[in-house]
DNA sequence: TGTTAGCACTCGAATGTATCGAGTGCTAAC
DNA sequence: GTTAGCACTCGATACATTCGAGTGCTAACA
């Protein structure tokens, strides 16, 4: 049995109407549709057909049917589909007053926070932002200084403009034409390397040039490695945890606990982010829709996650995604998604 | 009428029992207890005077009694008091192990994320931290390098070690000189200084010194007087939000998700905590319970707030919290939060 | 006077039963 | 191939009944 257009368009009747209503969908409303005229009888036996077919699901006898995993796999294909075609006329307006808020934040991390809750303002689900990996760290400046009798400051600047620093504390100041020399002996070393490229050869060396003071070089220089590495935790900005209860799906003391709880392990949400595939290629916005099973989370297949990919400068990426029941308004989530790395594009751009 | 010591006892039975319950508890039951050989109906009659002393509240005719705000009150009192003699016999053991967890983080911020995590699991509430707060934020050092042809990075570090930076960016690179020249002019008019004492007229003479530089100046003097200002956004650290989902009472698509946004809502969360009392003479750790009403969450009165104070250095304090249902285990909560106060206290006392 | 046994009463929770209706599958006619 | 018709299913809803924990009150008792 294939899958001919009137299938199809039931099919997506069915979805459209349960994505509404999220109440299993019946022959008869079905069949009242404007859309295509045919009678309940003709729709059921259709149906039936998309059940074997693996498209929709009958909770039990004797009640409508909903969307399988595959079946929504499919309606989010033809729309991703549908979308790429109609690329052109990008909307705007409604969204231009976010422009406004989000312009007028200049540092990255409240930036990236307010976009999570815009997003979850607008779309009335969970949202997540990872902050863009660096994935090469190369040092660009490190500057060293005397902050108090005991303490030196050290502050690197790596690609990208990320800023790490680290106090360390010294038994005695060091003398003016010393510190200088640590300043010189670390930025010619180190500057344009990236955390890879620093081995024990290349600290022996360092060690040679610092004559008697290398013991207390090494130990600066574990200081500012501490530093370089420290940034390593990526950061996830969430926002709209409390969206999760709005669905009846997801209402549910375990299954709304386990989300919760993967919003909150930063760390494995970050990962969960990167796990998503990271193509470009197919779509302007590396959009990416996971449905049920297809989602990178164990604890509950009852929901789908979307992500987007956005770019703060060539080869500098980061992801917002949004997760929510898979009852969800995909065409107004990848729309709202568009729309926001749209604009994020271009406060970076004007950045630079 | 008064609160005999019977009433008393009874009370604090009753409260005993629906902590550990959550159903009301009827006359029965208490005269059942071994503590106090006494008919169901004594009790009843007991039971009427307290509810007429407004320490319980009957939710039905026909079913036993909760105890009102003022009921936990009371009881909440009388555990304080109790504990405040018992101070000595400080318990160890039980939590020893966190000790090793949590020494071993050395970022501030990190630190307090795992305390927040660690209380979470402990007790299975919900639970906040805030950073500690330096309310004289103080210039202690500020350092203007160059880090490329068209940006400056500015880093100041106030009191308490506090790093704060940000890149400016010029059009052309500054003269070594003249970098020289700035740094010893922001250092000097800075230093010591906190951001309400930088008034129009010390901006003034600061210019005049800069002589023909003065644009210039004044240029990067606002940078770094947005990073100055940009850290004042207090920290609050987060976690356990889905423990508020396992207790029934909360378990409500309007009070949890409402206790869901105020957790998220760092900014506001930050002046709940402030906003609750800095006293730490009565009890060692400044801890104060807020029940219900109390509370100052104005969206639902469901709730308890219990929140105590550590001590980073002398007069750098920050808050613990926790966030869970009036029918809470107050007494292991509070415990909990003494411990961690004090394993805060030594590490702190450690690190210094 | 305080305590207790006894009893009628209340009312939510739990259980059982009947009904309703949306929806189905199937058959036969168009 | 489409549709009308019909018997059937089964969750949801409503309603009645029962059950029992708990109460308040009264009267007897120490």
């Amino acid at each position: 049995m294939e899958l001919d257009e009137r299938k199809c368009k039931i099919l997506q009747a069915i979805i459209k109407t349960y994505l509404e209503t999220g109440e299993p969908v019946g022959s008869r409303t079905i069949s009242k549709l404007p859309d295509l005229n045919l009678s309940s009888a003709t729709i059921r036996n259709e149906m039936a057909d998309l059940e074997e077919l693996g498209y929709i699901i009958q909770p039990h006898t004797s009640a409508g049917r909903i969307p399988s995993d595959a079946g929504y796999r499919l309606y989010v294909d033809q729309m991703m589909a549908e979308k790429a075609l109609e690329r052109n006329d990008e909307e705007e307006g409604k969204e231009k007053e976010h422009d406004a808020l989000l312009a007028k934040v200049d540092r990255l991390e409240t930036l990236l926070q307010q976009v999570a809750k815009v997003l979850a303002y607008n779309t009335n689900y969970a949202t997540m932002v990872t902050a863009p990996n660096y994935k090469n760290t190369n040092v660009k400046f490190i500057q060293l200084s005397q902050v108090d009798e005991t303490q030196l400051l050290a502050v690197i600047v790596v690609e990208g403009n990320v800023i790490k620093n680290k106090m360390i504390k010294v038994t005695e100041p060091l003398a003016n034409d010393e510190l200088l020399k640590f300043n010189v002996l670390l930025n010619s070393f180190l500057t344009g390397l990236s955390l890879q490229d620093i081995n024990l050869e290349l600290i022996q060396t360092m060690k040679q040039q610092a004559g008697e003071r290398a013991a207390l070089l090494e130990y600066i220089f574990e200081g500012v490695m501490d530093a370089v590495r420290s940034a390593e935790e990526l950061e996830v900005y969430t926002s709209g945890a409390n969206n999760i209860l709005k669905y009846p799906e997801l209402y549910d003391a375990t299954k709304a606990g386990a989300l919760l709880e993967v919003l909150e392990e930063k760390k494995a949400l970050n990962n969960l982010m990167e796990s998503t595939e990271n193509d470009t290629t197919d779509n302007q916005y590396g959009i990416q829709v996971y449905i049920g099973d297809e989602t990178p989370l164990k604890t509950t297949n009852d929901c789908s996650i979307v992500t987007a990919t956005y770019e703060l400068e060539e080869g500098v990426r980061g992801k917002i995604g949004i997760i929510g029941p898979k009852r969800m308004d995909y065409d107004k989530v990848v729309t709202t998604l568009k729309n926001l790395t749209n604009e994020l594009d271009t406060i970076f751009k004007n950045k630079t």
